[in-house]
DNA sequence: TGTACATCAGTGAACGCGCGTTCACTGATGTAC
DNA sequence: TGTACATCAGTGAACGCGCGTTCACTGATGTAC
């Protein structure tokens, strides 16, 4: 009965697709209030369904986060991987736009952002919301590992290393420098503090590399 | 009439002491179950008070909050400073051990220090808050300078920068590999890793520097 | 095609909870004369 | 020294609040015969 299926869609969730209604809701009310404004109570109002209705699809309020962080890596890991397929054969520059397409994530999705590396949030309970993260490191992490492979076997930086280097340093400066009370203003924006970080970190490793 | 107050501190803050009680209480229970799991309800239950006495020395839950953030700050200004103090005349090692010293108070005060980066906590409402944050960060930013002084003025990198980019890797790592829900685990010690990155990035500027 | 039935998404009312904060108060402390 | 008084830290009861979650239910959907 695709004719009623539709019929479905277009009604909204009274049957059907609930569950995406609430995590698109969910994404939004985050965005908005921030992890601690979240209320399943909220969320259940803003998509016109009783209060009970969204433990029909997830176990709890902590389940619904999950999700949505989840898909927040998924969404970075997506931007990630495009910047470094638009950054042509140079391994550095698309080290670097890697990064740079990390901390747009973070300032254009911020609240997300936010659930996304919270240190309170349980991800360890959440097998594929770590899945989701690791992936998403997976893609630095293939873009180092080519950087690294430039250079000759004994003086070889180790890739692991040098992606956790980049992922600490980028979410460091997104942690400390976005957001609604940024730690600190600075002259520059965040993506030029980046630029330049790695533009000196990179540079010694490039050192290492040409060698 | 010294005998008296004698007689207060040590039945405790019945009267004269309960603002320092309610803070050190509050240490400890930020420190056990985090920001979100701390209440001043029990802050008061545990120092044995009326529920209503804390709002005699705060305004409310967040200036309690801030008033420990900001005794965090001021620990973590006295751990830098005592870092580069030990550290000797080399100024490379000094700006390295102070960025160390930012990791293990990071590793042993964790849930303060959550407090004390906290993207969701209101820093602009509390001056003296935001000040012993840039007092402490400022510490750093001397370390800085006395490194980037020893170079020649055209190549002299911006100190702010550098100071800059040690406080976001530093944070970063802090943020990402510790804590109760560390987002990932390292092979070896945030420490280690945090050394590892500044022996490059700082290898990479003292290459501008004894030039 | 039509009827009987199983499934299951969503209802609505209720629960217990602990919170932050306010209020009028009390009773000890310290001060002025 | 002794008395009258002002101060103010802490009391205890209460408030309104919104939350997460559970429960027995209903009514529409899809399936078997």
């Amino acid at each position: 009965m695709p004719e009623q299926e539709r019929a479905r869609a277009r009604d909204g969730y009274h049957h059907g697709n609930l569950r995406e209604a609430l995590i698109q809701a969910a994404l939004g009310l985050i965005a908005e209030r921030g992890l601690a404004g979240f209320a399943v109570a909220e969320l259940a109002r803003v998509v016109g369904v009783s209060s009970a209705a969204p433990y029909r699809h997830f176990r709890d309020r902590d389940a619904v986060v999950a999700e949505v962080a989840r898909r927040g890596f998924e969404s970075l890991a997506a931007d990630m991987e495009t910047a470094i397929q638009q950054a042509g054969s140079d391994v550095f520059v698309a080290l670097e736009h890697c990064a740079q397409a990390h901390i747009a994530f973070a300032e254009r999705e911020q609240p997300i952002y936010g659930v996304m590396f919270d240190p309170h949030f349980p991800f360890g309970n959440y097998e594929e919301l770590v899945a989701a993260r690791e992936a998403a490191f997976a893609i630095l992490r293939l873009a180092a590992q080519k950087a690294c492979n430039r250079s000759k076997e004994p003086r070889r930086p180790p890739p692991l290393m040098v992606a956790l280097h980049v992922w600490s340093m980028t979410h460091g400066i997104a942690n400390l420098f976005l957001g609604p009370s940024a730690t600190s203003q600075l002259a520059a924006p965040p993506s030029a503090l980046l630029e330049a970080g790695l533009l000196v970190y990179l540079g010694s490793l490039a050192l290492m590399v040409d060698a």
